[in-house]
DNA sequence: TTTCCTATCATACGAAAGTACCAAACCGCA
DNA sequence: TGCGGTTTGGTACTTTCGTATGATAGGAAA
């Protein structure tokens, strides 16, 4: 918000400043309004370019990495069950997680049952795309 | 480059317009000059900013996921494999994918088998996060 | 024509994955 | 202190997946 007033009141004081030129140069006559449009014309289509420029820097800002945790919540799912699903979307089989998270088998097919339910899919494939598809991958 | 011939044309037509306008008016001694100025900055600052955000739009659109059909030959990768991956991603059975595409299962087992192996995986979920790393799905 | 590639299908076997129970330990909260 | 949720683990069983091997057929290339 500062910026924006800040950057505006840098506008106002530019177009005051072109008025007083302006005047001054017609009064005496050695420039044409002509090249005062063309400059105001240049020197606004630059502003408005620039302005535009920052302005969806922002906004691209915040687009690679959108995780739903409201969805997780949402759908119940726990932390565990979570972090089990990231290692199911790096290809793990089910003694391979057991192993990186320190768990047994049993464990894991534990809660990828749990999961797999409130996902409402049958299998691990499925739950990959449906984490996808709501964000929480 | 169409376009941008098409929009710097409008944009000179539109400046040529003013100076006239601003000729003619400043004569009639109806408005000052200083209402051009604004109307141009005003009009440019617009411009400029649509101009931006068109160019802003046409580099956020490449950014989702284009689908590298040079990879694919590379690996040797046939369509009826690259066919079967996608069936994949979208969270089906051997045996379903082998009813959409109407053939039997032992096919599927076929060509995911060689798929595989083209692609060094050892599990379907394995060849989904290759996949989509090497943007061939 | 013969060879190579692709696509198709089958059988058999072992390895994963998934389901259905059950149960113990822990933790926070009422 | 007991209740409910989470995490952990197990057994037993079914289903799915993956591999190996072989076979047939069509089309393109040599």
């Amino acid at each position: 918000m500062k910026k924006t007033i800040f950057v505006f009141g840098i506008l106002i004081v530019a177009l005051l400043s072109l008025f007083q030129l302006s005047s001054y140069s017609i009064m005496a006559g050695d420039l044409s309004s002509e090249v005062f449009i063309a400059i105001t014309a240049i020197v606004f289509l630059i502003v408005g370019f620039l302005l535009q420029y920052r302005r969806k820097e922002r906004l691209l800002q915040p687009k690679p990495a959108p995780i739903d945790s409201d969805k997780i919540n949402e759908l119940g799912i726990t932390d565990r069950e979570h972090e089990i699903l990231v290692k199911l979307s790096e290809g793990l089989s089910n003694k391979e997680i057991g192993e990186t998270l320190f768990i047994s088998e049993s464990t894991v097919k534990t809660h990828l049952s749990n999961l797999y339910s409130k996902l409402s899919v049958k299998r691990r494939t499925q739950a990959l795309q449906k984490a996808k598809q709501l964000h929480i991958l």
